[in-house]
DNA sequence: ATATAAGTGTGATTTAAATCACTTGAACGG
DNA sequence: CCGTTCAAGTGATTTAAATCACACTTATAT
């Protein structure tokens, strides 16, 4: 489990780091294992949400779709993150989906497990609440981001989120170390692919970010990025994507 | 504690609902009164959030403010609606303020007090989770609804929101119970004043909607507002303002 | 190596929404 | 009753963003 991996990412922070060894281990108990392929869905929007999955390694993109296709990313899980609702009356459902944008392993917890689990120990009650908490926030500030400061203040502080998530500190600058195509930014965003792709080219035209070998985004002026979208220096474990 | 009023409000639920008489008299229990008048705030953004709210009478709306002003309502809480944050570690901030639109009666809940109860209490611990997966929902549904479908789906969510928080039942329709100013509904949908006029205008116009005495809106034709915002009919715990 | 698909880059056009600039109406206090 | 303030209504204009259309580039697979 995480804590700020100092230098050698500019910061990757796991949902799970809210919780302690020992809060873990109880969480490992009553975990049970399941494979997802790349493009599988681990669920469905409207399923029954009486499961949380903690994703041990891959990538678990959370979206949203119209029924006219448009499509919004509102997370993308990594390794070591917790995905989920603790919703805790059992009729509740998903109103999202969550898509294996690589193949994962996942433990899946079962609902009623967790529940006993909860009951039993108030250090982990505590230490969920936490979690719940910082996944409201992550929330929150985006909808602040994504609401306030137009389509170019969206992608800024969706630029930030990446570097927060995926940024690795260089002597010039933030690399990201997954390639972002103008579409996957577009989902983040809420816009469309042309649209990031313009405002991609300008902060490339003033030298805000550069493109490094294969596409990946490097951040070399972050002051303006947060000037951008108004950052307010969220803690890292609500700005992120 | 609320459970859904048939037939004299179109549904009138308080998001302390999830509480069990028996939580709720442990919450009461480490509560302190505190009286904030309209127009003052109950907090600010960026302060230490270490306290929840119990609103005993009242309104507080939740905003965000941008430097230009511009401001954006994420909730609007009335009588026997908990607001607040678990973030629970000591140093976490809010990130919006709480601005009293009434004469308030408030319930101080101390978040050291609180952790107590739910280290103790597992039943409460449980409800509490609810009450936050609540919250989170209404905050997820929102964004979802004032991302996706244009200024028009975000007016008649806000409308349906409305109509689950204040509407009453009547043999014509939907007749929502307090005046809200065209300023009013473009701060909760973060579009401008103008906009929001003619919008309205327009659903008049259709048949939609009416204005009754007091410039109070009473919806005539609700389906017409689901469809404009892809309704799923989420649970009314979530439909809220 | 070459076909095919997936992604990028850009101009032109349309559409949605914000902004500006007023007028009208309603409500309130002295 | 009249001036003041606050809200509603609306036309004209500007700006932001979506959409359309297509050329070009880069991967990928057979």
């Amino acid at each position: 489990m995480g804590a700020c991996k100092q230098q050698q990412n500019f910061c990757s922070y796991q949902n799970t780091d809210v919780f302690s060894k020992n809060a873990f281990q109880y969480l490992e108990g009553i975990m049970y294992p399941k494979k997802v392929e790349t493009g599988q869905f681990l669920f469905l929007d409207h399923d029954t949400a009486d499961k949380l999955f903690y994703l041990r390694k891959g990538q678990i993109k959370i979206t949203k779709v119209t029924e006219e296709g448009k499509e919004l990313v509102l997370y993308i899980f990594q390794e070591g993150d917790l995905i989920g609702e603790l919703g805790v009356s059992s009729v509740s459902r998903y109103n999202y989906s969550a898509k294996a944008t690589r193949n994962c392993d996942v433990g899946v917890i079962q609902q009623k497990d967790l529940e006993t689990i909860i009951w039993q120990h108030g250090e982990v009650a505590v230490e969920f609440m936490k979690w719940m908490s910082n996944m409201h926030g992550i929330t929150r500030s985006k909808f602040r981001d994504l609401m306030l400061y137009g389509k170019k203040g969206a992608l800024c502080s969706t630029l930030i989120r990446l570097a927060n998530s995926y940024g690795k500190m260089t002597s010039t600058g933030i690399a990201l170390s997954q390639h972002f195509t103008n579409t996957d930014l577009a989902e983040l965003i809420g816009t469309s692919r042309e649209t990031v792709n313009r405002m991609l080219s300008q902060l490339k035209k003033e030298g805000i970010v550069t493109f490094e070998a294969g596409g990946m985004i490097k951040i070399i002026d972050l002051a303006y990025l947060k000037e951008a979208c108004s950052c307010e220096d969220c803690p890292l474990e609500i700005c992120r994507i």
